[in-house]
DNA sequence: CAATAATATGACGATGCGTCAAAAAATGTC
DNA sequence: GACATTTTTTGACGCATCGTCATATTATTG
């Protein structure tokens, strides 16, 4: 007989029994899970193998099936655990003390910065964005990640509705939030996607990216008419200060590790 | 004895047998390359094996590796196909006779479409920007990838560099025709990213994305000051008249399609 | 037309996925 | 505690697909 392990208790079990198996499941799910990151940051996605993640967790490779129905529905599971992760740092961005466009301005540093301190996030999530891929990741974990996109997405268009309702930002068209988040989305995503893959962008005349974004973010913004406009603004020390204010330990762990 | 398939001939035999013989070899090429692409349309990338090539050309295996030195050098060399198509389709709406702002949209509505009318293209481009899958690309195709590329890249940046020199664009920063263009490169590229894998960008609140590229194109460049402003221009009749004037066929297509 | 070189073929070994019957462990019953 | 029943774990297995290479076939040359 073939088991499913459910991550919401349903059995109608002492719920002390059920509850001590579910920490352990859990614990074993977070174990897999890390292991699968440390052969992905070791060796490498072409490396990461069901046998290989068996043999290092120690698990055998059916247990390892009876919590992800496939090696992509894993990838979507860490791929989870980086947008949970990414959704605090929004979070934390969108109740900057600074104006609405600092703060908008500041998730658009954090995703940058996430993604600069964790490269293999990125691949991960370019990967299950294939759909050759996709076929593979369960609907659960499929649903999962859409409504973790759904929040981070909301975060961000919160902070657009925030700047309408103080007059920073002019409300012309009809949905104007998602239509200004769907555009830093698009540009950050794509910025990602295509310095991922070793792509030789400095080769096609391009300088570093977090720069670019920064710049071009602002200059998006001001073509929205979003206040204050960058041309009265110090941009430069207004990024600094944002990412001292914010992001202090993501620079740190950048810089330690250009040393 | 294993054979390498050249492209260009470094044999001293007579100049007829060989220019023959690599006029039979490009053919087969071709046939082999169409061949993948009608397979990618029927079943999809998953289905796409070697073998399953080799049935449908009536060749052997070998042979197909003989031109292809990988499932993924192949896939590779259809994009290579699809970037040229776009490279003349660049160079077109970069000659067209609006003001230097009107080409430069131009060449961003003809993206989107060229990626509307061959959804395969983006998929294919999508699968080849991965790392675990370039590893399995030849160096000889990736660097025939990234001379298209830049060559592509070039071709904006010459329109934006031909604003500059007319006035109609204030060149405020020193790279300035890259800084946009990989703003807009990256934005395109991000927007057929997330469409692009079924996700469901409608169920997280976005329109589709031709007119939101269109109106997030213009407001980039109102950002940058690029004469003349969307304020001061009937973006829809301009969007109309474009497509009109230079994308007639694909529109055509379209509309046939959703009847 | 025979000798030699170039090319094509498909059987083969290797890898990795996902399954499932059987073994082991846990739980329940008296 | 012993036995029955359920749950969980295990790893050998079947299958698909990749890429190779010894052999067969075809083309070229003398």
């Amino acid at each position: 007989m073939q088991t499913q392990i459910a991550t919401a208790s349903t059995s109608s079990a002492s719920v002390k029994t059920s509850s001590r198996k579910q920490r352990e499941l859990a614990k074993r799910e977070t174990l897999i899970l890390d292991t699968a990151q440390r052969i992905l940051h070791e060796r490498g996605y072409s490396h990461l193998t069901m046998d290989r993640i068996a043999e290092a967790t120690e698990y055998s490779k059916g247990t390892i099936y009876n919590h992800f129905s496939s090696k992509e529905d894993l990838v979507c599971s860490l791929c989870c655990r980086s947008v949970s992760t990414l959704i605090d740092m929004f979070t934390r961005s969108a109740e900057y003390k600074g104006s609405s466009r600092e703060r908008f301005s500041a998730i658009g540093i954090g995703y940058t910065l996430y993604h600069q301190v964790h490269p293999m996030t990125a691949q991960n999530i370019q990967i299950i964005k294939v759909n050759a891929v996709r076929e593979k990741i369960s609907d659960e974990k499929l649903n999962e990640m859409e409504s973790l996109e759904q929040r981070i997405t909301q975060i961000a268009i919160g902070v657009v509705n925030e700047a309408i309702a103080c007059g920073d930002l002019a409300e012309e068209i009809n949905p104007m939030a998602s239509s200004i988040v769907f555009g830093v989305w698009s540009m950050y995503f794509g910025a990602l996607m295509l310095e991922r893959s070793d792509i030789p962008l400095e080769d096609l005349g391009f300088s570093p990216s977090i720069q670019l974004l920064w710049l071009n973010t602002q200059k998006f913004l001001d073509g929205y008419h979003w206040l204050p406009l960058s041309s009265d603004t110090d941009n430069e020390a207004l990024f600094n200060k944002i990412t001292s204010d914010l992001y202090a330990n993501e620079i740190e762990i950048l810089n330690n590790r250009n040393k």
